[in-house]
DNA sequence: CGGATTGTTGAGATGCCTCAAGTAACGTGG
DNA sequence: CCACGTTACTTGAGGCATCTCAACAATCCG
């Protein structure tokens, strides 16, 4: 199952921006870190359909719809949500750049979670079964497959714990940090894209506590923060308090 | 890589008696139930080693081990917990019979937790790297470790909603309930295999509400409860109040 | 039988939530 | 470019669900 002619919603450019462009992307990082070769990823390629842009508050995909494909954030943020049965929203994680959606909507061949867009977001999508037809070929695909799956696992166990509202909102900032360094961005510096309402949802707080919280980091000389430009003033002790979250 | 010729606690039984016995596995129940024929089943077979059994408070695994294999429960019952960084235990979850062990310990290439007996159990043990190795060969198997690993992100994700004590208990419950029906058992009458303080704990409840919880379930006719017997008398007033748990 | 473990029950403490009001930023139309 | 309404965020006061501490009861096990 070597090529795919979809439909694109984007012009797909030359591959060597393609290369370029989708460097700091979980699989060509993976790929390419771990022994994943250039033709490997060339037959990835083959796969993507880069789709997008879609505009703040657009959806992505809705709860209920049926599974066919992973996505890659290419640019922007989204947050994935459910609505319990009273209405209430849930939010369940947020996505960067280079972080796979959809990995939950397997079992059960129906995404479990809404995904929304909060910014201008691109995606590069990838149809599963033809993913999965390929990771047969390439076990090293496969492999990365298995362990993107696993680390899932553990970020959604991640904020399962029974943490005080200074421990999940330090955790919840380092988690920009590093994600950001790791991808040669500011680990120090960096903008929120989603409102306190979403994030203190995530942190399963109060929007109020979220704000309390962040004052008093504030106040204490750990954190800059004006509405959502944050600054990371003492990464130590912020990972002080957050390591009951992080390990 | 069809043989494994590795050491084994207890002898393996007949092949027909593994078929019989492994009958509500994770494995043999969804392959067969999926298109997975009984060839590969024997496949599947050759790999697995019979281990234990293990007596109550003996670790199957350490955090920090490094992961070779995943491991179906055959019988008993087993916690999976880590201890954080001031010596306090978080117990992650419960295994019954049929459930299977380690997908969160495929990234990292470690166990991130520690894997416990709470009474006598008996393990099914796969090579992970020869299941991977099988899994190129054998679609249906691929995909079905696929849908293992999405599973367990949704189950991770389900206690970390901000739900009540009476919520989370009522799901808690449920699931004993669901599981063991499924499989054939009572869905009405089973033993908890663990003491309050891990079911509090994996709840993020103190046992003093646990108990205080069950109590009033008791009070008000949902349960018959006696320690670690427990009857569920209003299966569906339960599920009402678990809901929001279990969507 | 006696000690240890496990589970239950009560009383008081507390972290976070809810409610309410106020302030700052933003977009829109005049 | 400014007035305006809207949304997002902040701050304070009081309430509630759950926790902690403490005592006790039941069960298990040597």
């Amino acid at each position: 199952m070597p090529h795919r002619t979809a439909l694109r919603s984007t012009p797909s450019p030359s591959e060597g921006n393609e290369l370029r462009f989708c460097g700091t992307c979980a699989f060509s990082r993976a790929c390419l870190g771990e022994g994943l070769d250039k033709a490997a990823l060339r037959e990835l390629q083959c796969l993507v359909e880069h789709i997008g842009p879609f505009q703040p508050g657009e959806y992505l995909f809705r709860e209920g719809d049926p599974f066919t494909a992973i996505a890659a954030v290419r640019t922007g943020t989204v947050k994935t949500f459910s609505v319990d049965s009273v209405g209430r929203e849930q939010v369940l994680g947020f996505f960067l750049p280079g972080e796979v959606i959809g990995f939950n909507a397997i079992h059960g061949a129906r995404f479990p979670c809404s995904v929304m867009a909060l910014d201008t977001v691109m995606l590069c999508r990838f149809s599963f079964p033809s993913m999965a037809a390929l990771a047969t070929r390439i076990s090293s695909l496969q492999s990365l497959l298995f362990r993107l799956l696993s680390q899932e696992i553990k970020k959604a166990a991640l904020l399962a714990g029974d943490f005080t509202a200074d421990e999940r909102v330090a955790a919840f900032l380092l988690g920009f940090s590093r994600h950001y360094a790791s991808r040669g961005y500011s680990a120090h510096r960096f903008t929120l894209a989603m409102p306190r309402a979403d994030i203190a949802n995530y942190l399963r707080l109060a929007a109020e506590t979220v704000s309390r919280v962040m004052r008093r980091f504030q106040d204490e000389g750990l954190i800059a923060v004006n509405r959502r430009e944050v600054e990371l003033l003492d990464i130590e002790r912020l990972e002080y308090l957050a390591q009951p979250v992080l390990r």
